[in-house]
RNA sequence: GGUGCCAUAGCUCAGUUGGUGGAGCAAAGGACUGAAAAUCCUUGUGUCCCCGGUUCGAUUCCUGGUGGCACCA
C-alpha cells in the first residue's frame, strides 16, 4: 500500500468538515486544512473553522497558525503542507486535506512553479506605481519587459500585471521565464473527493450558516479585528462587509444580507474552478457510505 | 366619493417627437500559478397592467377598466 493523500473539496458551507472528521477516524489519521482563511488563528467564527470539539477528534494542521499581520501564499503554503506531509506519511499511509482554496488545492495536488516572493519593497514600488500611473502605464511597460506574457495576460486584471512586472523588476527576466505550465510529480496517490449540493439546498445551508456565526459572536470578533481591517487577510467575507456596517456605511441588516449574498458567490466561483477537474469523482455529502466504498476502492 | 400622478426586466427606474425597449442593482456563465473568501471578464425577450379606439403601424396618443400613491371631501 502506498502512501494516500485524500483531497475532500467542495464550495463553502456544503458539508467538508463533518465528513473529513469521519473519514480522519476512520483512518486513525490527521487532516490538512486547504483554507486560506482558516489559517488566521484571529478568524474563528467567520470562517468556520473547526471548533475545539472537532480539533480535539481529529488532529488538525494549517489552522488557526498565523497572525493577521502575517504574510503567506500559495506557494508557501505549498512548501508547507509538502514538508508537513513528509512526517505525517511516516506515521499513516493515508492523510486527509480538505477545503475550499481552490489555488491552495491545486498548489499541492499540482505544485506552483517555482518563481522568486516579491520583497515587500518592490510590491509596495509596484503599487505606487499602479496608483500614481494607473494600470495602462504598467500594460505598457509588462509589453516591453514580457511580449510573451503581455499576449496572454488578463490586462484588465490588476494583480495580475503587477504581479509579472514585480518579477520582472526583482529578478531582471522575463515572469514568462518562470512560468512552466508544469505539473509536479508526487510521491503519493491522490484520490479527489468532491462533495455537491443541489443550488437550493446549498444556498439555504450558506444563509442558515450566516447567522449561526452571528449567534455565535461574529460581530464581536469582527470588531476585535477591526483596527487591521486594511490587511490582506481581513479582505475576507464575512468580515469587509461588518466592517462597513461599524464604519457606519452599510445598515446590520444590510451587511448581514451581502455577507449570504457574497458567501453564494463564492461557492459559485469555487464550482467553476472545480467543474474543469475532472480527477474529482463527486457525491452528495449524505453519501458517506458510497464514499468511503469509493475510497477503499481506490486503496485496494 | 372627487381630483391629480403613476403602472416598462426579479427590484428601483429611464425611454420610445407612434416604427415592439435599456441603465443600475439582483441573477447566471467564465477566467485563474506567490494577495486567491482575492482579482478580473462576459451575459438583458420583458403579455412595456387589461379591454377597446385612432393609425399602414400603439408600449408610446385617446375612451373605459383594474391596481397603487397623493391631495381634497
Amino acid at each position: 500500500m502506498s502512501h494516500t493523500l485524500i483531497v475532500l473539496i467542495g464550495p463553502t458551507g456544503v458539508g467538508k468538515t463533518e465528513l473529513s472528521l469521519s473519514i480522519a477516524e476512520h483512518f486513525h489519521t490527521s487532516i490538512l486544512s486547504s483554507d486560506s482563511r482558516q489559517l488566521y488563528a484571529d478568524l474563528k467564527i467567520g470562517t468556520a473553522a473547526p471548533t475545539p470539539e472537532q480539533l480535539a477528534r481529529v488532529p488538525h494542521h494549517f489552522v488557526g497558525t498565523l497572525k493577521l499581520t502575517d504574510y503567506y501564499s500559495a506557494a508557501q503554503y505549498e512548501a508547507d503542507v509538502m514538508k508537513k506531509l513528509e512526517e505525517l506519511f511516516s506515521l499513516n499511509e493515508v492523510v486527509v486535506l480538505t477545503g475550499g482554496s481552490m489555488m491552495y488545492v491545486d498548489a499541492i495536488c499540482k505544485g506552483i512553479d517555482d518563481i522568486p516572493t516579491v520583497d515587500k519593497e518592490t510590491r509596495e514600488l509596484m503599487l505606487q506605481k499602479y496608483a500614481e500611473e494607473g494600470l495602462d502605464h504598467l500594460c505598457a511597460e509588462l509589453k516591453l519587459l514580457d511580449p510573451e506574457y503581455y499576449q496572454i495576460v488578463d490586462l484588465k486584471n490588476p494583480k495580475r500585471v503587477i504581479h509579472a512586472l514585480e518579477i520582472c523588476y526583482m529578478t531582471g527576466k522575463s515572469y514568462t521565464s518562470f512560468r512552466t505550465q508544469s505539473t509536479k510529480k508526487r510521491p503519493f496517490r491522490i484520490i479527489k473527493i468532491g462533495l455537491t449540493r443541489e443550488r437550493e439546498e446549498l444556498y439555504e445551508r450558506i444563509n442558515r450558516r450566516v447567522n449561526e456565526m452571528l449567534d455565535a459572536g461574529l460581530l464581536e470578533e469582527v470588531k476585535a479585528v477591526y483596527p487591521y481591517k486594511e490587511l490582506n487577510s481581513l479582505n475576507t467575507v464575512g468580515y469587509k462587509e461588518l466592517f462597513k456596517y461599524l464604519n457606519g456605511e452599510w445598515t446590520l441588516e444590510f451587511a448581514i444580507e451581502k455577507i449570504k449574498q457574497n458567501s453564494r458567490i463564492y461557492s459559485r466561483k469555487q464550482m467553476t474552478w472545480f467543474k474543469r477537474d475532472n480527477e474529482i469523482h463527486w457525491f452528495h455529502p449524505d453519501q458517506k457510505e458510497e464514499i468511503m466504498n469509493y475510497i477503499n476502492e481506490q486503496l485496494a
